[in-house]
DNA sequence: TTGCTCCTCACGTCACGTGAGGTGGC
DNA sequence: TTGCTCCTCACGTCACGTGAGGTGGC
């Protein structure tokens, strides 16, 4: 029971909300707490008003509305935090769709997790060898600024 | 002398070439060695012809032309490798030409260096960022891991 | 009425991908 | 004639930015 429990929070990246995984996948009826205007979730979360109805275009946020005005519940406010974690280390919107699917899917929390642990891992690496590539390229210039250094040395 | 000549490589960034800076500005009629076809140095840099044409589009390659067809010189292979490398590590396009500019440009060399060097050391810090974001991300799920695991030895 | 926040088109940007339709030399 | 490589539009994609023009409650 515990372990299920957990898994309303499917990334281990808490909100400070507490609603359950249930409520988490029925988010259009929550009955819990505050809700976000979009003007306030844009604020609190640095992001513009267009990228949250960019979002809820392409399928990641679903609010529900007050007449024509979006009203976001912890359940959204939460996936918006995921999808901003997951683009900020470089994934793209499909790929944060589907991992968002995998971690709201029913089926095994362990096998979802490490679903999600190997694409996060592969994504590690790939920024990884980035990083060494713009070391390797500092390190460039830093042979080419020591030569310099070197011949001013020798001219002086 | 020696520093100046070594300059004609200013990113420290060889392409196995040996044409001096100036062969390197004045390239569209530069005198010396082999030209490629833009099929030729789109299967040798592993890009696609229409990346090449954007490039040029861009403003940051400038092949001569044989008719219509693009010829690409020692030197236009040398901007692309820079091109390549500085995309890879996430430099946008205009960016890019902003650092090919400072490269060639005249003034001082160790100075042209130290503004590349310094460019370049940002966007290390940048990468570096978006690494330990993916690295805590890793870590939250594998702490939801652990935990799961202590639950269901619990339950066992 | 003014001001603030919200809304829906819809075109622009960046770095190309992807055909569409045509040319030139072996 | 076929095949290969090259060419120039020109529209599509991704993740939004940026107005344009309009609505609704204090």
């Amino acid at each position: 029971m515990k372990p299920e429990f957990r898994s309303l929070d499917p990334l281990g990246w808490g909100t400070g909300t507490s609603e359950t995984l249930a409520t988490l996948i029925a988010t259009p009826v929550a009955a819990d707490g505050r809700l976000w205007t979009i003007g306030e979730l844009a604020r609190e979360c640095a992001v513009t008003l267009r990228a949250l109805r960019f979002y809820e275009g392409k399928g990641l946020l679903a609010p529900r509305r007050d007449g024509t005005a979006r009203l976001y519940g912890a359940a959204e406010v939460w996936r918006l935090k995921v999808i901003l974690r997951l683009k900020r280390i470089g994934f793209s919107l499909i790929a944060i769709r589907e991992m968002l699917e995998i971690a709201l899917s029913g089926g095994d929390v362990a096998e979802r997790k490490a679903l999600l642990r190997r694409r996060i891992e592969r994504q590690v690496e790939v920024l990884e060898l980035q990083r060494d590539e713009a070391v390797a390229a500092l390190a460039a210039i830093d042979e080419e600024l020591a030569a310099l250094t070197v011949g001013v040395g020798q001219s002086a």
